[in-house]
RNA sequence: UCCCCGGUAGCUCAAUCGGCAGAGCGGGUGGCUGUUAACCACUAGGUUGGCGGUUCGAGUCCGUCCCGGGGAGCCA
């Protein structure tokens, strides 16, 4: 028996006799001696309309095949004599595989988002969360394309760390010990402290300085108590680290990495997007393949402050002031990638002062080549920078951030043999996905979220 | 962590000034129909997030806790 996906038979141009389908229904509409089944496999974001007769076998539990229940139907994919689809399958048979009882509690209408997050192990049989875990695999394979054809070395950094200061925010303590443990971490499992990843940078960066241009594609965590639409205690982070790149080239990998995911989901998820522009954000289509065609802003954070003092001058109103040295409020950066460009913005060479010590420090001595990559709605969706190869520079800038060197001593080495020049970046997998489907809430882009006091499924 | 908003049927929501707890969808029953989130009629379904208080009377007012959301900070 021929077992073919319900995307194929769609997409196909020919009838097929004596199939088997196997999917769980949306809905079933009963009529004189027969019933329709909308039957879904997640193959694709359409539905299957099936015809059983009431004479069919198995068609006598018609009756108990409710919205959600699992069903497989054999029979032969005919014209459909009806408005609404181009294919229907008349089944020959019937089987009822699990049922779905009258509790189900997806139904045949929009749901909350508050409400699907409740029942994370069922959305992904909504349009919607169908739709976005497709495009979520395709933007994944498009990473790797993307770097892969730009010869790339994909590497694994560790997810278990022993650094417990990498500059980048609360880091998850890892312990074998007992929870009562009065023992300290010398007799834990490593003879030391151990945390979970907020990077894989300072690893990655070995790796770039022989293998030149690698990339990593993982886990990271974040302790952070952060409460907001765009953060998660667990997200995926893509990042790259090229050898003799300075913070310029790190920009222009940055941007066609961008531009290369774009063109790839408008080519392979055209059904899946289009969800997503006509129900959740009616420019999810216009922004990509502007994104896709026409160059981003690049902007030195020093113009950028004097760009929203200006603006500031003319009318806009900021509750926060704007000076240089500051970081940018979530309103400034805001104001920059949509309302000054609509689009997306690279701002670099950020105060030295506000940036972490791999940052390379620029011939002006008080900025670093840092360069963060904002777009419209999610704010910083890139952040990067050229890092500093120079043993007595990066030392004193340690030094001065009030690190201890010595848990660095390989990291520090690297720029004792052959030290060279090199950039990279982050990129978070889940704000990108945010940003290409135009769904607001990061918790609404990854199966199941996790964010402070929600570690349920 | 701070500020604001919310929690009523399986789901989405309503309930005037504190005065009988409601509708649509979903379920059941019956009808109708190559139907398209089908349609029509009937029907079942409630600890109004928890605890405490004010009151003749609380979904509604007060206190407190829990949960969720939005905004901010931090960041990707």
């Amino acid at each position: 028996m021929h077992t073919p996906s319900i995307k194929t038979l769609l997409d196909g141009e020919s009838p097929v006799s004596s199939i088997l389908v196997r999917g769980w229904v949306r809905t079933r509409r009963d009529a004189k001696g027969f019933s329709f089944l909308e039957l879904n496999d997640g193959s694709c974001l359409a539905n299957l309309q099936c015809v059983v007769d009431e004479a069919v076998p198995g068609a006598q539990r018609l009756k108990e095949i409710l919205t959600g229940a699992a069903v497989a139907v054999q029979g032969d994919l005919v014209p459909s004599p009806a408005k609404g689809q181009r294919w229907e399958l008349k089944a020959t048979s019937l089987e009822l595989i699990g049922p779905a009882p009258e509790e189900y509690p997806l139904q045949k209408k929009r749901h909350s988002d508050e409400f699907l997050r409740s029942i994370a192990h069922l959305r992904p049989r909504t349009n919607k969360f169908g739709a976005l875990f497709r495009i979520r695999s395709e933007a994944s394979f498009a990473v790797h394309e993307f770097f892969r054809t730009q010869g790339f070395v994909h590497v694994h950094t560790p997810i278990l760390t022993g650094s417990d200061c990498e500059g980048a925010g609360e880091l998850f303590r890892v312990t074998a010990l007992p929870r009562d443990s009065k023992e300290g971490a010398a007799a834990d499992f490593f003879g030391r402290e151990a945390f979970l990843t907020v990077s894989g940078q300072l690893e990655a960066e070995p790796l770039a300085l022989s293998l030149g241009k690698v990339y990593t594609f993982g886990p990271t965590f974040r302790a952070e108590n952060s409460n907001t639409a765009r953060h998660a205690a667990e997200f995926w982070m893509i990042e790259p680290e090229m050898a003799f790149f300075d913070l310029t080239a790190n920009m222009e990998l940055a941007e066609a990495f961008v531009k290369a995911v774009a063109r790839h989901l408008l080519e392979h998820c055209a059904a899946d997007l289009a969800l997503f522009n006509q129900w959740v954000d009616p420019q999810c289509l216009a922004r990509l393949a502007q994104v896709a065609q026409e160059p981003f802003e690049r902007l030195e954070y020093r113009e950028a402050v004097r760009l929203l003092q200006a603006a500031r001058d003319a009318g806009e109103s900021f509750q926060y002031p704007v000076a240089f040295g500051t970081d940018l409020q979530t309103e400034h950066e805001r104001y920059l990638a949509e309302k000054k460009f609509g689009k997306p913005v690279f701002l670099y060479n950020y105060p030295a002062s506000i940036k972490p010590f791999y940052m390379r420090v620029n011939d002006d001595q008080n900025t670093v080549a840092a360069m963060d990559l904002l777009v419209p709605t999610v704010g910083e969706l890139i952040g990067g920078s050229q890092r500093e190869e120079r043993l007595e520079v990066l030392q004193a800038r340690m030094q001065a951030q009030g690190l201890d060197p010595a848990p660095y001593w390989w990291y520090l080495e690297l720029r004792k043999f052959g030290s060279a020049p090199h950039a990279g970046f982050g990129l978070g997998f889940e704000r990108l996905l945010m940003f290409v489907t135009g769904i607001p809430n990061i918790r609404d882009v990854i199966a199941y979220p996790r964010t402070p006091g929600n570690l349920e499924f």
